[in-house]
DNA sequence: GGAAGCTCCTGAAAGC
DNA sequence: TGCTTTCAGGAGCTTC
């Protein structure tokens, strides 16, 4: 599952491969991977048709390949997105959704591929700091030099929620998903659901330095990968499913205590944490 | 207005 | 063997 590692691992492929070639043309395969681009895919195909891609741009999740100084084509990869630059004989994947050819055929093609279809691209306005209109809410990401951690600190006592739910808010900080936060919060001993209220700024300060250290260790091995569903802009898989501590781990032993790790359903989802290191709230 | 819950989607794995 | 159910989860939308 794409979180902010793997999508800044995609982010360096597509600035090596695909920064300033012009577009030939694109071809939308599936409606609904275009779904947020509202004028459609005939309005999507016609306005990137002879457009240059300058360097690509994240913010947590998102990326954006700007188209001059006014638009960009901005992507998420939800759960299964894959941006991949493919030679234009390659065979179409099962998953294909959208194709951009580029003038220069030498370059291959861009493709998006997408089993489950939570992903997307969509062509949008840049406001004046060059970040499309549409992803004004997202805050920085941890690994931006200019994330504010007393703004964060401070944001986390007003909230009346919970640590992991406020980790996951992509308004509050960005790029942390469930995979990650897991760890994070096993790194700082605590509890998922302890309230962000009673959080001190040390223990902030902890938090934000374990979120920084489990994404530029992923980052360094190319991200996680379970499976083929996450893979670079060359469908290579990242290694870091190997030195995660709790997440997926259940009934196995925590690397701090050796008791089991435990999984509990949580918004549709999991949590896996060690019950010692990790004690619920009071 | 803020917080919590629902929904979209596909395919692998588990259960029967 | 084959059908049905469960599970995975990002983020926009709806509900309370």
């Amino acid at each position: 599952m794409p979180e902010l590692p793997e999508v800044e691992v995609v982010r360096r492929g597509l600035e090596r491969w695909i920064g300033g070639r012009t577009i030939a043309g694109a071809e939308v395969l599936h409606p609904r991977a275009i779904r947020r681009h509202l004028a459609g895919p005939v309005d999507f195909a016609d306005r990137l048709r002879g457009l240059p891609f300058a360097a690509p741009r994240r913010r947590g999740k998102y990326l954006w390949l700007p188209l001059g100084d006014d638009a960009a084509l901005l992507a998420h990869l939800g759960m299964s997105g894959q941006l991949l630059v493919q030679p234009g004989r390659a065979p179409d994947e099962k998953h294909l959704r959208v194709r951009i050819t580029f003038t220069d055929a030498a370059a291959g093609e861009l493709r998006f591929v997408d089993q489950r279809t939570f992903g997307g691209l969509s062509l949008h306005p840049l406001l004046g700091e060059g970040l499309p209109d549409v992803i004004a809410h997202i805050a920085r990401d941890p690994l931006d030099p200019l994330f504010d951690e007393d703004a964060f600190h401070q944001a986390l006592r007003r909230k009346r929620t919970t640590i992991k739910r406020a980790l996951l808010d992509q308004s509050l900080i960005s790029g942390v998903g469930n995979i990650y936060a897991d760890e994070a919060l096993w790194r700082t001993r605590l509890h998922y659901e302890r309230p962000t209220a009673t959080l001190t700024r040390p223990v902030t300060t902890e938090l934000l330095t374990r979120v920084r250290e489990v994404m530029t260790a992923a980052l360094a091995v190319g991200g996680t990968s379970f499976d083929s569903l996450y893979v670079n802009v060359n469908g290579e898989s990242g290694y870091f499913d190997r030195s995660l501590d709790v997440y997926g781990r259940e009934d196995e032993p925590c690397r701090r205590c050796a008791t089991p790790v435990r999984r509990r359903p949580w918004m549709n989802r999991s949590s896996y944490f060690c019950p010692k290191c990790q004690r619920p709230p009071r």
